[in-house]
DNA sequence: CACAATAACATACTTTTGTCTGTTATCATA
DNA sequence: TATGATAACAGACAAAAGTATGTTATTGTG
């Protein structure tokens, strides 16, 4: 290929391979070759040794297509689904996932599933009728965050409100009362971290993830 | 390794091979033999094989590490968050881009991006100030849409409303005017086909997709 | 138990891919 | 225009990976 200014070629091929990797195709180092029209290998390689070398990119020692994207946010995990929350010790029944979501998560393994809302108890908070929260199952709960509880077997989402020694749940429409289970009848379930609301339709990850 | 029932390993592998594949790092046939403890590659070959004559692995021909998920819902692209939209025959300048957002795209190359919307005059269709919304840009908009339209060069997303001749943008939001702008100072940029709220921070993917 | 279908194995061959050594051309800067 | 750094090229070799052929073992079913 034409010579360029130092830096151009070794840009365009990070890009070129960030790419691909966010697609999930490492390329090898000749397809870089080819792709950047070099008639030589080592002239793909010698660049992709620098981008490694600059931390741009990591290797994968002695793999084919062993190169990877260094960055930590690349974790587009899919969260399940479900349609409702089923009672019992948290765990999702395999039969109550609808789909799977792509969310963004930093960190590793935690427990976040979708749940689609209903009702309209929490109009004045933004969260409407069919729409999808995220939860963080595993999540501390603290004065005024959305949460998910369970209040002897039914689901909903509320805001959490600590009074003296009693947990309210307040309904953000004026319609509904607010809530002051007992609290053997009370489990939080987790916290909203997110509101989505699919205005278009949307299909949704159909398959299991793993295991 | 072990016989099994048939179909059992054959099931593993493909749990094996989603799992991988779904994290960017498509495995070898060799990888996937002594994944199993297969002392021969042909026995992991004739099951990839099989995987793919079943539709439920497909196969880049004459490639390294070519077994790919058939899933075309599996496309989670990165789309470009601004804060504003610019002026100007649309296209996003790389100066305001605030980051990335992961979103789910069936069809490819639309142009679709993340705009944070300022104001509360589409409060009660659940879109607060802060709020995310995905935009189609290449979109057609119908009778009652959301959309992201610009009026002398101020965006606004508001409820998409034909009237006669003319174009109204309906508030939702009882303090807010119907606005009829005249047709040559407005511009129509695109439909919102999802709308996204961060309860909690969220580290935004920084880095730029490609060129 | 006979028999077909599937699972697993053993070995060999070809292509792809990673890597190495050395050379030539262009760029940037003094 | 001289010089060091970077870019691009050329050719070769070894390891990795894809693929093919043939064989043996186990499963499922009548």
């Amino acid at each position: 290929m034409a010579y360029t200014k130092p830096g151009v070629t070794r840009d365009r091929i990070y890009q070129f391979m960030r790419e691909q990797l966010l697609n999930g195709e490492p390329p090898t180092v000749r397809e870089v070759q080819t792709a950047f029209h070099m008639r030589a290998v080592q002239s793909a390689k010698s660049h992709l040794d620098a981008l490694v070398r600059d931390g741009r990119l990591i290797k994968v020692p002695g793999k084919s297509r062993g190169y990877r994207l260094p960055d930590p946010t690349r974790s587009n995990r899919l969260a399940p689904l479900v349609g409702r929350v089923p009672a019992g010790p948290f765990n999702i029944a395999v039969q109550e996932i609808e789909g799977y979501i792509p969310i963004q998560s930093n960190s590793e393994e935690q427990t976040i599933f979708g749940l689609r809302v209903s009702g309209d108890s929490m109009m004045d908070a933004g969260i409407l009728h069919g729409d999808i929260v995220l939860v963080r199952s595993s999540a501390e709960v603290q004065q005024g965050d959305i949460v998910v509880a369970m209040i002897d077997g039914e689901t909903t989402v509320k805001e959490f409100c600590r009074v003296k020694n009693r947990i309210e749940l307040l309904p953000r429409n004026d319609a509904y009362p607010v809530l002051s289970p007992r609290p053997e009848e009370l489990t939080i379930i987790g916290k909203v971290i997110e509101v989505r609301r699919y205005l278009e339709t949307v299909n949704l990850i159909s398959e299991p993830l793993n295991d």
